[in-house]
DNA sequence: CGCTATTTGTTCAGTGGTTGAATTAAATGA
DNA sequence: TCATTTAATTCAACCACTGAACAAATAGCG
């Protein structure tokens, strides 16, 4: 019913390399780069950029052509002498991937087709706090049906569902802790077993991943964004997670549990944190720091327009707003530091609600990165905002259902 | 002449794969696993655990045979009913790696066969601090000339030379930055090209890899000892240095520069350290911290003796040393928690000048983890020395080397 | 001592998938 | 109109894996 996705690197073979695997392995290799270019190839391009020979990538496309996971581009795109190439894309109408998201504050489904775009897109916004986990799962159900009706109705077939919580997952699906939602152990795929739209099986493709809501915007942000293939995703919500991709692949960790970058210490001896450590980078660039040093803490708003409100506060110049976000853009700096220094990474990326506030972070980061990175001198970072909105973690999840498709496209074709 | 390790994770096919591929990787599985394994496995061993046919594993067994990668061992291993098994291991005489090192007060070559013994090993003591980089590496490249004589006449074939320094490596081998050695932009490859030992070429096999010292100890560490696949390895030398260790292979970031660890800022306000932040690890925990801390500044020590005198401190329960040593811990196990918090690892290796003193650091820095790690409760994380000692890079280097063969074994095979 | 059971390793015809060259297809341009 | 050029397909050859049958080597048992 459920699956977590491993900890394994993905392209790693590993296992035995059997005559089929051949087939299999350069049906991902040319669908993959099919995926990864700009302008639809040519198969004769295809070949060029793989090594392949031309006969052997007219029969794998055949098989891809045959499975809806590639169409021919209508259009001549290319002029010159010669007979024209045809482009080969990613099928519009095949299978398609169906991403859920429960947060504090709403509830998201949305579905995303093999080619990157998002062909249904539903939010409900509401309070979960005060809503048991099986009620919540429920009302998630329901909006997970709809949104499997309304893909259905387009011609697609959903391949599988990913899931995002904003908490730790286990290798079972299950919720170990959601401090934010006030959740802990949380049986998630069995809550969902009850309800249809989530328990179809589709064979070889896990029907259901449950995953954690900052690795799916930092996976969303990879594949939709012009993200380079390594990066650190910083996802401000009102707890702050982050999701480290390298190489392309999103790191998870010897339990799944990576990037939990709230809880890394900023000044060691600081202020209690409720997770019983000191001084964490939550306590000085949370939700609810930034609006207490701004002295917004008693103004009652509903989380989702604390952002918003914060950037008006700082496009208007609010003195105590530009400061509690010049203080807040320290710690992450501070912790960005340590972070680039372990890991030499080139990319950072603001996300969830720091997205539209890069303007005022990105300059006390960067000032921080460049006083104690060893190697900024050579080695520049980029700060940027996420390209995704708020959607990202629902639409990550839907992504990376159609992205396993992309990566292991054998499964798929050998479902019929 | 040389060759900086990739940044990909190593076991993505990510080219084409094309008819000859598929032996390829057979190969590179059948060896892994006889690699890997802890007592010889036979053919049938072999199919049953890869998932190929015996048949299939009789001939790549023979091509790796005839390659002098594999052996049989001699004596029938194991008992019962049925044909006797033959079991297979990695070959002693064929293929070796050279590995060097050059540190601030040492310099150290070293043989290391496809099995993993070390064949050879050399260690000059020498301080490097007032001797030029051309000079040096002269001195070193003797070394290494008496390293693969002794090699040869053992029969053994040198496949390549790994070297380690302690600095920041850039892609084309050059030395950017090694502070506590006092060089700045050097181009090692260049400045060993003049000594013949090092400079012949073998197909497919790049002769010299320049890496971080880090790296290379980490490295050695994943091989020589029972570690498993993801830790992070710290080596506390004058420096602090770390290398990251994630699904048996090593992380080196975007620009190889990962690892810098020693100047994650613990304290941000804390004291400047020269590399223009405040506070570093390296401030509270780097070798003349802990002396500086114990009182022992002034006491003229060399640098290898340093971490001798103060275990023999600490065990004969010098307060200052054994509260030295409690506040290092506590500034490591901070970093460690922040670094856990990341990557979710599980175990943390002292490695270096840290490996002896383990008894004394892991206390605190366990505390540490405790108190900060968000996961520590259903996580627990393992913190124990370096089984390798003062060797690590070199053997690390060394091995790095046949390891490279052993992922690959059709360059070297396709090498006649 | 001889027979059977059992497990290992090899042989060999068969097959799937890639290869490379030849061929066909479809356009441009002189 | 025809040579030129590039794209895509066809087809015999080949490489490596497969599966089953077979040979080898030992333990156990009567």
């Amino acid at each position: 019913m459920w699956q977590c996705q491993g900890v394994k690197s993905p392209a790693a073979p590993a296992g035995a390399v059997r005559q089929g695997s051949l087939r299999e392995l350069n049906l991902a290799l040319v669908l993959g780069r099919i995926a990864a270019a700009r302008r639809p190839p040519s198969r004769a391009a295809l070949a060029a950029d793989t090594g392949l020979t031309r006969a052997t990538v007219s029969a794998v496309v055949e098989d891809l052509v045959a499975g809806r996971l590639v169409t021919e581009a209508d259009p001549t795109p290319r002029a010159g002498a010669g007979r024209p190439a045809r482009g080969l894309m990613l099928a519009g109408d095949g299978p398609a991937g169906l991403g859920l998201e429960i947060n504090v504050d709403y509830l998201a489904a949305c579905v995303v087709d093999l080619a990157g775009q998002v062909r249904h897109h539903t939010v409900h916004r509401v309070d979960l706090r005060p809503v048991s986990p099986a009620d919540a799962l429920a009302r998630l159900a329901e909006l997970a049906g709809r949104a499997r009706a309304d893909a259905e109705s387009q011609g697609l077939t959903l391949a599988g569902a990913a899931m995002g919580v904003p908490g730790l997952v286990d290798d079972a699906g299950q919720v170990r802790l959601a401090p934010n939602l006030g959740w802990r152990d949380v049986p998630v795929p069995q809550l969902l077993a009850e309800h249809p739209p989530l328990t179809e099986t589709v064979d070889g493709v896990p029907p259901l991943v449950v995953d954690n809501e900052a690795n799916l915007a930092a996976l969303g942000e990879l594949h939709a964004g012009a993200a380079p293939g390594t990066f650190l995703h910083i996802s401000g919500e009102v707890g702050i997670g982050a999701g480290i991709v390298l190489n392309g692949a999103l790191f998870r960790g010897t339990r799944g549990w990576s990037g939990e970058i709230g809880h890394i210490p900023v000044r060691p001896d600081g202020p209690p944190c409720r997770c019983g450590g000191r001084g964490c980078l939550e306590l000085y660039a949370g939700q609810e720091a930034i609006l207490s040093a701004a002295g917004l803490a008693g103004a009652d708003l509903p989380a989702d327009r604390a952002s918003t409100r914060l950037t008006q506060l700082a496009e208007a110049e609010h003195p105590a707003v530009l400061h509690a976000l010049a203080e807040a853009g320290t710690a992450i700096g501070v912790t960005v530091a340590s972070v680039v220094n372990l890991l030499d990474l080139d990319t950072v990326v603001l996300g969830g609600g720091y997205a539209p506030l890069t303007g005022w972070l990105r300059p006390p980061v960067l000032a921080e990165i460049e006083r104690r990175v060893l190697t900024a001198a050579w080695s520049p970072v980029t700060v940027r905002p996420a390209t995704l909105g708020a959607t990202a973690a629902s639409v990550g999840a839907a992504g990376s259902v159609v992205r396993r498709i992309i990566a292991r496209p054998g499964g798929w074709l050998a479902r019929l």
